[in-house]
DNA sequence: TTACGATCTCTTGCATGCCAGAGCCGTAGC
DNA sequence: GCTACGGCTCTGGCATGCAAGAGATCGTAA
């Protein structure tokens, strides 16, 4: 699954390939539909086209690429309907990760999140729109953290980056009072996590993500259908 | 991610591995633990390592074996950390399940879940574990298809292939009364389903799948830690 | 001008060979 | 008897070469 972080001494050939190539698809580097020839890769990086070629048959059982047998490997282009299912998978994780949360009591992760909406506060405050939706994904991702499940957390992870999710941030913030709204109702979740109240946690992070959604939808060109909804 | 089904023309030798090799792991006919060569294994199939090797690399993303480098690849172990995991995603995602399903209305695998469940009704009546056991696992499969979402879908197959439920379920239905139960609280989840009651359905089949579990964990051995609990 | 077809090129699938690291076992020294 | 060391064997990591399928391209014929 995917791991984002940890992992540096045993660097094999393909770890490096897998985690450059996942970072510039979910950064946008390369663009959806994009094909990604092995030889060309394996050229680019120096090797041969082994460790290119299962980096990339990891990539797609990530969601990232797609390998079309004998014609090519493509950076995936996600249909309407996955994204639907993708925001769906977001709102059910992330407020079950509240729940958990809430029902650790105060753990560092906890400590965290407050810190970060400290710092959350004055961002907007200053309407640092860049510096909050880096805070805004920490605060999502020390949630997640904190739920304290390492298969939530990849699966979550693995989620996200077929979201391209830091991609997005910015354009749901950039909704007039977006950002503003976005820092309460993370002050409301914390504030319930704190509460212990797993229950109207996890409810209040679900209308949380709903309502992000929401915001990043309704400022997003249409994107035109994939070939694969079925 | 974990296709269970599918995909019959276009089988490559790699595919044909995976699906062979999972379905080793899954159904307990090769122990945690074991050793799986890539040359034996190449071997036995009358193929090169390197379809093997990849099948393997696959196997190891979907977590049901470990590959720890230049010493060999290895049936996973789940430590009781993961297993406790496998089973709040597991509530997580039916229970999640059930609510999207519940929000479809009268689709076709309501019809289904009736008719397994006028099926199951029969065989508890009669005592039939075996039956009870298949059929239990279709209404929780039926459940998870019914909720139409492809990604939380391919993730609940995946986790649960880690869980190697199949063997597990037995365990849990060898409980006296624990059949007659199980099959009652499938009754009131998809009345609730019925009744269109999102909210109350997941509770209740999240309530469903922590009393498996309790009845599960009940009737096992205690299985030591595996070595990986972080 | 258009439609069809052969060919040609690019793609991945698979086989094979070599290499380095890890662990084991036997042996030698204490 | 115990410990430490050295080689041996097994493991996967990687490089490379060939084959087959898919798609584009270009030429030819209607």
């Amino acid at each position: 699954m995917a791991r984002g972080t940890r992992e540096s001494p045993p660097t094999s050939i393909q770890a490096t390939v897998i985690e450059e190539m996942r970072g510039r698809i979910i950064s946008g580097a390369v663009e959806p539909g994009t094909l990604l020839s092995e030889l060309a890769l394996a050229e680019e990086y120096g090797v041969s086209r082994t460790p290119v070629r299962e980096a990339l048959k990891q990539l797609q059982t990530e969601g990232l690429v797609e390998i079309r047998p004998r014609v090519g490997t493509f950076v995936t282009i996600p249909s309407r309907r996955e994204i639907t299912e993708l925001f769906e998978m977001k709102e059910l994780l992330e407020g079950a990760a509240a729940r958990l949360l809430a029902q650790r009591g105060r753990v560092p992760e906890v400590d965290l999140l407050e810190a970060n909406l400290r710092e959350s506060d004055e961002a907007v405050a200053r309407d640092d729109r860049e510096r909050y939706a880096e805070l805004v994904h920490d605060f999502h991702d020390l949630l997640v953290r904190g739920a304290d499940n390492h298969k939530l957390e990849a699966h979550y992870r693995t989620l996200m980056n077929q979201l391209a999710y830091p991609r997005l941030v910015m354009t749901s913030l950039n909704r007039p009072g977006r950002p503003f709204e976005s820092d309460r109702e993370h002050h409301r979740v914390l504030e319930l996590v704190l509460a212990k109240d797993g229950d109207s946690a996890e409810r209040v992070m679900r209308e949380h993500v709903r309502e992000s959604r929401r915001a990043l939808l309704a400022g997003l060109p249409v994107i035109g259908d994939g070939p694969g909804s079925r």
